[in-house]
DNA sequence: TGAGGGCATAAGCTGGATTTATGAGTGATC
DNA sequence: GATCACTCATAAATCCAGCTTATGCCCTCA
């Protein structure tokens, strides 16, 4: 069917985003098609056979209301959409990757070759990516993942219940031996619409710590270095709200709620597609992100490998 | 069940990324679930009955090997692990949107409001996201997508075939109005082991120049770019090697076949991954990001939306 | 104490996707 | 020039996953 002509009526713009993309599988053997240039030997790699990948690419083609591949006796190419369409697929697949490496450690099994605890930013936006690249170099190794804060953290290593953590703050834990592997900002951000938005000088940092902001409950490592930031001009205002997760704040934030602090590393997407606004302010907010063993004990095996990967 | 205990033995570390990682339905579920506070209303929102969501969510805590939500009379929340799952599934969701708003667009439904050709680094990096954005401001508006090279681009354009165009390139293609929405830099590339990475000065232009690169087949717009910034420094080299889509590029480079040029938004990902390092140079490799327009028709309607939206 | 909201379980059904088996087209090789 | 090796498409039968409907239990609040 060079003819991807018979409409099978693309599924309109309603409902949920599922009944409008091809499920993984299907991307996967789309990437899998892509890079071996035939239908089978890429249902081979997925271990399905032949007629069942023919059989969903068409499906996918039907759905997307698009040719993809470009069949021919000697094989299979992309069409120029299919390319496009590839691309955009490889982004869902990469996402996957990473929900995949942090699920797979979050299951912490016992046996566990490497144990690994770490604060809630660090876990959620650069472990999966370190563990990712430590499967490509220690495929075996089993790796368990304990998120918690860094106090948390700091005592888990202490106690010898796991190998490595990770904690952001702005000492060393008291007690254990670290390495610097990394910094992260904390960004003052508001919606586009926000009258902070239009300002052309930076925030002076009175204003930020009397403004109410929205902001994650007590405890959290960001809260602390903001505290720590602004007790010189005043200290921070009565939070405007507090709000369980990351998320949260930023949906309360892009809604126009009112400003927030949140870890650059929470926000680049939302900055990147305007979302949100950053603003200049005229105080350093930047903490260490540490990697933390117990005293004395340089990390061996798999926990050195880890460590040597977060520095790059 | 609030005891996840009868581990059906978690599938392993082989195979499809698929068979490990929930289908797009159940994640867009448990973003509704972590939204709305109950299995109930998530099942609603989504279009299901309830005890379907509550089979979802349970199913995805059998293949994951960890309690996501808390059940109670009283609702549902999430569980420790549970935000951080529903965070790493976020980011799957929101590829998947990327996608959608790609794959719609690319549908090009002859009843579209609002045609738009852009050239391949737009129309992959940039216009989806600026299509979720419009979809944002006029939900109604069909939006159909041609992708070629800037000069099939601005020729569409001309011939009154698409509404609006985006292009990149070093200057505005002739007969057309424009607008500069951005900026494109090019980055020199090398994988992390490359001897360019070890480089602790910015690379001299004749140096690049004499290289052999790994490029995009010729007619892209970064290699024309790329050619006129070495003009003066000898001209490119031979390249090394040829390949037919940046992906294929960016793979070559990874596995360390050699360096490349491409632009910063294809590479963003791996360079935080430090997949790939980048290598200064001392020349200047920029190029404007242009929305064009036929003489004289400043855009209106969606078109004039779609462009306000560029420009944030 | 009854009503309402919330979740779990059971049973039956439906549909989609898979496998096996085959055919047909193209290019290379002897 | 015929055969082989590779590609993909089609057809038919099977099977399983997930849905819905219909309940029941638990808790909270009026």
């Amino acid at each position: 069917m060079s003819d991807p002509g018979s409409p099978a009526r693309p599924v309109g713009t309603t409902g949920p985003l599922a009944h409008r993309v091809p499920d993984l599988a299907a991307l996967e053997l789309l990437l899998a098609v892509a890079r071996l240039g035939s239908l089978g030997r890429a249902a081979k790699e997925m271990g399905i056979t032949q007629p069942a990948a023919s059989s969903r690419v068409r499906s996918m083609e039907r759905l997307l209301g698009v040719a993809l591949v470009e069949r021919s006796p000697r094989g299979s190419r992309l069409t120029e959409a299919g390319a496009l369409v590839t691309d955009w697929a490889r982004r869902i697949v990469e996402a996957a990757e990473v929900f995949d490496a942090g699920a797979q450690a979050l299951r912490g099994r016992r046996d566990s070759r490497l144990r690994v605890a770490a604060s809630m930013t660090i876990a959620e936006y650069l472990l999966p990516g370190w563990l990712i690249a430590l499967r490509g170099r220690l495929p075996d190794t089993a790796v368990s993942l304990l998120a918690g804060n860094s106090a948390a953290v700091a005592e888990r290593v202490r106690a010898g219940e796991a190998d490595l953590g990770f904690v952001e703050g702005l000492d060393a834990p008291a007690g254990l031996d670290g390495a610097v592997v990394g910094h992260d900002r904390l960004a003052v951000v508001v919606a586009p619409d926000h009258a902070w938005a239009r300002r052309r000088t930076p925030l002076p940092p009175a204003e930020l710590a009397a403004t109410p902001l929205i902001l994650r409950e007590r405890g959290s490592g960001t809260r602390q270095v903001l505290d720590a930031a602004l007790a010189a001009y005043g200290g921070l205002a009565t939070p405007l709200l507090e709000l369980a997760s990351t998320t949260a704040v930023k949906s309360a934030v892009v809604s126009g709620l009112g400003p927030s602090v949140l870890s650059e590393l929470a926000v680049g997407e939302e900055l990147a597609a305007r979302r949100l606004v950053e603003i200049p302010v005229a105080v350093r907010l930047r903490r260490d992100l540490r990697a933390v063993w117990p005293l004395g004990q340089r990390p061996t095996g798999p926990a050195r490998e880890l460590l040597s990967l977060t520095r790059g």
